[in-house]
RNA sequence: GUGGGUGUAGCUCAACGGUUAGAGCACCGGGCUGUGGACCCGGGGGUUGAGGGUUCGAAUCCCUUCACUCACCCCA
């Protein structure tokens, strides 16, 4: 191994992952674009206690995987784990709630969270996100799962489901905590370790446990969704009624919960089978507290998040170029002169034009041309150059016709000769 | 943080503890003196991840360490 290399959980990534990156970028951001969201930028880097504060000092994410330090004056600093504190940060400062009533925003980049990397979960990933500002009802989060089904419509995306629930308000999930804790208090002996330390903690996270006793225990448990107040049941009927309007085609898990401490009533999350382990690839909810929590007047919210890597993973490889590709195999001290004016001559007409540089053979270029992929070789040599002319070579069927050599007019020349 | 699997040429992989660690692909050159893909011939390329140990002898066995990978945990 070389002594030089990316860190662990960092990645450099290229090739046809990028692009598929780009194209999922560019299909959301027209549909975001459509729908009346606003891009924004936001820091990689927030002060510890943003996130301490909205993701919650009791989840995983704020006690053990956080890329956190100490800048020079000794402030605690840390690499955003998720986008949704930063953009509520954001929106704050700004005063964007006084402006304007409604705020759509959604945002690109890469996140960090100090894990142990596996398939479809690095240190450094990447995720769209989408945070929506001032509408408390639940047609916005059916808007939103919409958004999210459009896309992965016009992806290509085989198989995914979507999974959503309600958390309950404030109210309904106080009350329901405390008839948790009484029901894993009295199994308290079945439990597996992890989830006796939850129950003190953060009981709700008992229903993510993968232990097949404790799993087996919670298909028994009384559930938050059976408890939710009257307001919040109605809200998640309509939600789902929407949905359907919407066509979304969705199923109810009522056990499915949040790893992260803000969200309240709609919550959900879209999962395939393709990705191994980690199943799902977006996720979002409502949180109509969290502004009120970091100091912004009361502000309800809602968004969600599309792990770009995983997402990655399950669109369909993008079709090829659409243009032909143009390689000019100059032979020759002579002829090499004039690669520049053609470069210029064939990039102002927009046609991709390549070459190699050195003297190298001619057989030596047919064969990087071939390696390229190019569809059709411009030949230029001292024969050529004798007669005035290039050769214009087909590389599918080996043909070749000569074409004037003249720099200005040779882009059109060929655009004319290979045309259908 | 815990556990399993894997580290040999640029890539994919061979090699029972025993000659100078090989093959395919890729690359370069030649056959074809100016034409890619097919074929044939030749060439360059390695600290066998690193460090230690056992042994007459280690890619191979043992220990340590690092990396990759999958899973647990958790999450997008």
């Amino acid at each position: 191994m070389q002594k030089l290399q990316a860190l662990r959980g960092f990645r450099d990534i290229f090739g046809e992952e990028v692009e598929k990156f780009r194209l999922i970028e560019g299909v959301a951001r027209r549909y975001f674009g459509l729908l009346g969201y606003r891009e924004m930028e936001i820091p990689v880097l927030e002060k510890t206690d943003l996130f301490v504060r909205s993701i919650g000092d009791a989840t995983d994410i704020v006690e053990k995987e956080m890329f956190t330090f100490n800048d020079r004056s000794g402030e605690s600093l840390t690499m955003r784990p998720e986008a949704t504190a930063g953009i509520v940060r954001a929106y704050l400062q700004a005063g964007l709630y006084a402006k304007e009533r409604i705020s759509r925003l959604f945002t690109i980049g890469p996140m960090f969270r100090h894990e142990r990397p596996q398939k479809g979960r690095f240190r450094e990933f990447h995720q769209l996100d989408v945070e929506v500002f001032g509408i408390p009802d639940s047609s916005l989060d059916a808007e939103l799962l919409w958004m999210i089904w459009l896309m992965l419509t016009d992806l290509g995306v085989p198989s995914y489901r979507f999974e959503v629930n309600s958390v309950g308000c404030k109210g309904c999930r106080e009350a329901f905590r405390s008839a948790l804790v009484d029901y894993l208090r009295s199994q308290e002996d079945y439990l597996c370790e992890d989830c006796r330390a939850r129950m003190d903690r953060n009981p709700l996270r008992v229903f993510d446990c993968k232990n097949d006793q404790c799993a087996q225990l919670m298909r028994a448990s009384p559930l938050l969704f059976d408890h939710l107040c009257p307001e919040c049941r109605s809200e998640f009927e309509s939600y789902l009624s929407l949905l359907d309007t919407f066509g979304v085609p969705v199923t109810v898990n009522k056990r499915l919960v949040r790893g992260l401490d803000y969200y309240t009533r709609a919550v959900f999350e879209v999962t395939s089978d393709d990705l191994g382990a980690q199943k799902a690839f977006a996720a979002g909810g409502r949180y109509d507290n969290l502004v009120q929590e970091i100091g912004g007047p009361s502000t309800p919210g809602s968004g969600f998040a599309i792990g770009m890597e995983r997402l990655a993973l399950l669109v369909p490889a993008p079709a090829g170029r659409d243009r032909p590709q143009f390689f000019l195999a100059a032979v020759g001290e002579k002829a090499s002169r004039f690669i520049v004016p053609l470069l210029k001559a064939f990039i102002q007409e927009e046609m991709a034009l390549s070459y190699t540089s050195g003297g190298r053979s001619l057989k030596s270029q047919m064969k990087y041309a071939a390696a390229i992929k190019a569809d059709y070789v411009l030949i230029l040599g001292d024969q050529e150059l004798e007669r005035g002319s290039v050769i214009l070579r087909d590389m599918k069927d080996g043909s070749q016709r000569d074409l004037p050599l003249n720099v200005e007019s040779l882009p059109q020349e060929v655009r004319r000769s290979i045309a259908p």
